[in-house]
DNA sequence: CTGTTAGTTAGCCTTATGGCTAAGCATGAC
DNA sequence: GTCATGCTTAGCCATAAGGCTAACTAACAG
């Protein structure tokens, strides 16, 4: 598989955490040093670092330190990615959202589980 | 966290895994039996029916069973809380761009690693 | 120089993930 | 009925993920 496929991979995956988003969240509201971020998640600092290098790995996040303070930062090109994908699944399979509407709904009726 | 906060941790779970990703562009092409499926993966049966689920408890797809066949499809609205995500991350986050720009590529220039 | 603060590293524990084989259970063909 | 087919279940294994504590390093502050 192409190399973007790992880049999604890892995304999608950096992304599956909520604890991840929520970093992420607060990240969007501006630049913070890596204790401002662990203190609302309630986990413990390495626990939040471990979760930050995930981050940075997935290219969503930057940091630098400045004396003994890292500040992190999001990185909005990041989910662009994510978003050309998605655009090109969602062009393809609304190709065939009306044969599949349909469809789909008779499997779901059939057998729910 | 809310209800959705779980419904997008499993959905991005469900295509953090390029197997998965696979089946689902598979699957855009049209419903498929869970054979079909599988043979391109080059893994085996049970394997592949943990993807299937996976994706299905995601939301991601639909089956029913007619005899002995399985018959899996797409569902196409089950993007759509990703699809929301994202336009209200990029939202927030671009609101900063401009700020953050030259920020984010100071950071990275000061301590690539 | 001593003490606090902010990260960091190392290492442990438990659970989840992704793969497999082997055996089971329907269904459809003979 | 018997047998192949298509999926399913059970259970094993190795690795990754997500949490922790404890111990260490690097700045400041006095």
């Amino acid at each position: 598989m192409a190399k973007h496929d790992t880049d999604l991979s890892a995304l999608f995956h950096a992304l599956a955490d909520p604890t991840r988003r929520q970093i992420l969240t607060r990240l969007a509201a501006g630049p913070a040093p890596v204790s401002d971020l662990a203190e609302p998640t309630g986990l413990r600092l390495p626990t939040v670092m471990r979760h930050l290098s995930v981050l940075e790995e997935a290219g969503l996040i930057a940091s630098s330190k400045d004396g003994r303070v890292r500040t992190c930062a999001i990185v909005p090109e990041a989910l662009q990615p994510m978003q050309a994908w998605l655009a090109e699944q969602r062009r393809i399979w609304e190709q065939r959202l009306d044969r599949l509407d349909a469809y789909v709904k008779t499997l779901m009726e059939e057998k729910p589980e």
